[in-house]
DNA sequence: CGACTACCCCTAGACTACCTAGGTATGGGA
DNA sequence: TCCCATACCTAGGTAGTCTAGGGGTAGTCG
């Protein structure tokens, strides 16, 4: 039971770094990071095709970008992916509180 | 994304309601759907396998039992288990923390 | 009596998320 | 020159959970 890892609830977390505004794959690593004050560090080969699946599913779409010579691919949140992602943390809240009622800690 | 699902939390959650005394596993779910005021509706395909995931881990120990003529297998924490369900505890919370900061919601 | 429901246990197989472990390539600093 | 940070990618495996069945007992209702 790794304590650092996000179970289930990574696709969340994408949507809400991009929903602050587009980003590239390397980026959203980043955020995650700083973010959770260091608690979510993920992996590059958890988050790039976690990316891909979400733009296959329509919630994110890309573009290549060049800067510094370095291609970068940059995701925005689609329509689709807001309402996702407002129904996703929703659910997360629900969640969290039935965890804690199981659990007896306070929320 | 289902809303009812423990999704890599549901260990510490049997964990849980274990470490409140003795229980069999169809009394676990009724347990959990009750504290968790409905959200938590484990069909018996997902927690008796993990009830003896958890007992092959040491974490749990079993006996058999009648009970008005049906036989029931009895789970109890063991002393690993407290200490198992105490680190799990301590890491949903902070799990939980983290979430919330990323996504920007109150704890 | 028969049917149905609640109680109680179990497993095989499939799905899917995630991680591991690699790969490619550029730019900049030591 | 070598290494590190940046930046992308995929194949393959592991493991948790669900689906979809299987078994059986006790009590109630018609």
């Amino acid at each position: 039971m790794g304590a650092d890892r996000a179970k289930g609830h990574l696709d969340t977390l994408i949507l809400s770094v991009l929903s602050m505004g587009p980003g590239h794959g390397y980026e959203v690593i980043a955020e995650l990071r700083r973010r959770s004050d260091g608690a979510f560090d993920m992996p590059e080969g958890t988050i790039y095709p976690s990316l891909h699946r979400l733009e296959k599913q329509g919630l994110l779409e890309s573009d290549w970008d060049t800067h510094d010579g370095r291609r970068r691919r940059v995701y925005r949140l689609t329509a689709q992916g807001a309402t996702a992602l407002a129904v996703a943390t929703t659910e997360w809240r629900r969640f969290s509180v039935s965890m804690n009622a199981v659990l007896g800690v306070a929320g």
